[in-house]
DNA sequence: TATTTGTACTTGTAATTACAAGTTGGAAAT
DNA sequence: ATTTCCAACTTGTAATTACAAGTACAAATA
């Protein structure tokens, strides 16, 4: 009760509801908790961290959404199996989801200041056109194989030095986030099947031509207002499929 | 304060924060408010509809998760602008920039009872394998055009008369809730692009071979224990992407 | 005029209390 | 031995209160 802790202190605290939150998501990918097994009631975990409920559901709503636990009047919370497949089609980021598998990160096209592309898939504000862009090329391979290619657009704020980081192997959601103070908070998506649609993303995925492939349009928000992050994706999904909870 | 509605005094309620859930929903869908509008604060609101702060901020975390609007500290809750796509990926969806008008569902297998296919994307409960399913498959069509074909298999579990429904253009998710209580909760999903497999599908979804098509693999849950919902979904991407958010 | 400050809003977080409703398992009755 | 019932859990819904933090705008200040 009379203890506080270090966020309590710090002007930019990270909300109780969010650190048990994270707390218990690493129990359940680090293996302490099994499928189907139940967590500790919302009353244990009361007594537990020192929260009140409407605290620990907020938590314990965190982890429902994303399909961590499946929660059952009566009964309690119950471990839900974890996904096999990308969970790139929720907002907790491939990192977390690839799981053991080795998963790695290379810079195809370096970061570089310049405008806009000719037919964009979303509509740009006038301020964002007059700025022009950052744009930037990654790709994901998984076991050494080449699985996703993400070419990103974000809006020239004033982000310095961010031409000179080394995107590989770093996320870039925290990298804006430590750097620059920008989190990212969801976005919303087009997705579509199509034949490979060049030679070059043939080359960098290494597939054959006409392979079919994934190809997924986002525009992702961020905590500063009319500010968004763009992303335009390739996916090679004849070893992994994506995966989501909905 | 002294008034009770209907819901207050029904045994199968609804809460009164999915009730201002769905009028809000309503209205933003309907046009009543436009995008980048902002909703009525949230006091506001918890006055109009005699409710308290809480209730009316679980009303709006179901429309912020849902894409609907989103809210910024300080600002408000502002409306976003309805998406173009079809918006498969997530529960509770809307194809509103299709039109109710020109949506159509078309039965092609006929509801029977069979045993499971030989291989099936997900791990079946011994009792699962034990009662066989209900397999049936339905073709949606976008002004007049199929998109989605959608095979589906439901445990066989006590459903008077379930062979005999006619599913055209019904929910099949209104038809187990009133005829047989079963609410539709989420689930999950594993998504890849693959070229047409076999020409039944072509056919069926009026497409070349060897055409780029999306491929779902769904499990969906129920509010009755261990009681699942599965569905195979083949989507023609070429003139709808799918739409969702994250 | 340009800048700063303050005020009145907005949403975000959190504790507290109360009861409803679903599940489980053991005690009591048959 | 079987069934019924109840008590003790579980999560779900809801009202209430309080303060923190971000935004917008107007007033005061330089």
């Amino acid at each position: 009760m009379f203890a506080l802790n270090i966020t309590e202190m710090s002007p930019g605290k990270i909300p109780q509801y969010r650190q048990l939150y994270e707390t218990l998501r690493r129990h359940i990918v680090d293996g302490l908790y099994r499928e189907n097994d139940l967590l500790p009631s919302e009353n244990e975990l009361c007594k537990l961290h020192n929260l009140t409920r409407p605290t620990v559901r907020k938590a314990l709503d965190l982890l429902s959404n994303e399909g961590f636990i499946k929660r059952h009047q009566g009964l309690g919370s119950v471990v839900h199996k974890l996904p096999k497949g990308i969970g790139i089609l929720s907002i907790s980021g491939t990192t977390t989801a690839i799981g053991k598998e080795n998963l790695e990160t290379r810079t195809i096209i370096k970061p570089s200041l310049t405008s806009w592309p000719d037919s964009f898939p979303f509509s740009l504000s006038d301020h964002e056109k007059e700025v022009g862009c950052m744009h930037f090329s990654r790709l994901r391979l998984v076991n050494g194989k080449p699985v996703i290619y993400d070419i990103s657009y974000i809006p020239n704020i004033n982000l310095p030095r961010f031409s000179a980081r080394n995107l590989d192997n770093k996320s870039l959601f925290n990298i804006l986030r430590s750097a620059y103070r920008i989190e990212v908070k969801g976005g919303e998506q087009y997705i579509k099947a199509i034949n490979a649609p060049d030679p070059d993303i043939c080359r960098i995925l290494d597939i054959k031509p006409d392979t079919p492939v994934l190809h997924l349009q986002r525009r992702i928000d961020t905590n500063r207002l009319n500010f968004y992050l763009y992303s335009i994706l390739y996916c090679n999904t004849s070893d992994h499929s994506l995966y989501g909870i909905f």
